[in-house]
DNA sequence: ATAATTCCTATTAAATTAGTAGGGTTTAAA
DNA sequence: TTTAAACCCTACTAATTTAATAGGAATTAT
């Protein structure tokens, strides 16, 4: 079980734009940098973090992107959701009566995989972006 | 982030082992039939359980796997880390000093994952074998 | 003997992830 | 009005990982 990149990389970019926002947009090239990811990676992150209305962009020379809401209204899970790095504990599709195993009930493990997404999730809702940029932070 | 079968195949194995026993070793073409899980992959997973002691093999006609312990003395992170399927979520080397950004210092994200981290192997550490397959069972 | 079974390694196929490429559009500022 | 810095968007490719298959050896009850 492995944490991706996208999930990663979308966090420690939100976390740089908050930490370096002073209220003028902030270039993914300066993330880029600051942060070691490649930029047209980065690129692709962002589209989806503007649709999800995270970030609002400023286009032309000088451009670039401000957090929409400020730092304490953001969760981590907003911004995972984003970049689709949802949890995906379960093999089965979670709404048909089949299992995993291709039988009529759902398999002996599948409540369990369920219990285990909600605690995940859980994890990534309780922490604000915030958090990871305060000066006492906790992380 | 995506749980793989390699973790989700062995729990699902150990429960059923605990589910069927009675005593006589069960095969693995038993688990394989009932679970719908590839025999041949089985095989490689009930090598690495073997390996660290959760199960016992015997041989030849009539021969299978016996749960070494109890069920309720086999914790799932037991099973995890038997197949290697723990969950990896720093892209950094833990021990050195340097962060996953090739600088010096850990990234603004590290202690983050690092939590996650504990997090799900919280989970996995707290619920044992037994909690799967008990008749007034949680999951 | 035979068939069922574990044991073990190597290989391949499939899927996913990570990253690259390339061209378009917008805009501030020289 | 030209230029350069930036966002915008899609497609493609490379790399890695996962899942599964293959094939045979060793063991043992019947
Ligand atoms: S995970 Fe849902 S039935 Fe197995
Ligand atoms: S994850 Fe350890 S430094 Fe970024």
């Amino acid at each position: 079980m492995k944490l991706t990149t996208k999930g990663r990389y979308a966090v420690m970019a939100m976390a740089d734009l908050a930490s370096y926002a002073n209220g003028k947009p902030i270039s993914l090239t300066e993330i880029s940098l600051r942060q070691n990811i490649s930029l047209s990676y980065l690129e692709q992150l962002f589209l989806k973090l503007k649709n999800k209305n995270l970030v609002k962009s400023v286009r032309g020379s000088n451009g670039g992107y401000i957090l929409v809401k400020s730092p304490s209204e953001i969760r981590l899970s907003n911004i995972i959701f984003a970049v689709n790095e949802n949890v995906k504990t379960l093999s089965c599709k979670k709404d048909s009566k089949k299992g995993c195993n291709h039988k009529s009930t759902k398999c002996i493990t599948h409540n369990l995989w369920a219990d285990l997404e909600e605690h995940i999730n859980g994890f990534f809702e309780k922490i604000k972006l915030e958090e990871l940029v305060n000066k006492d932070k906790r992380f």
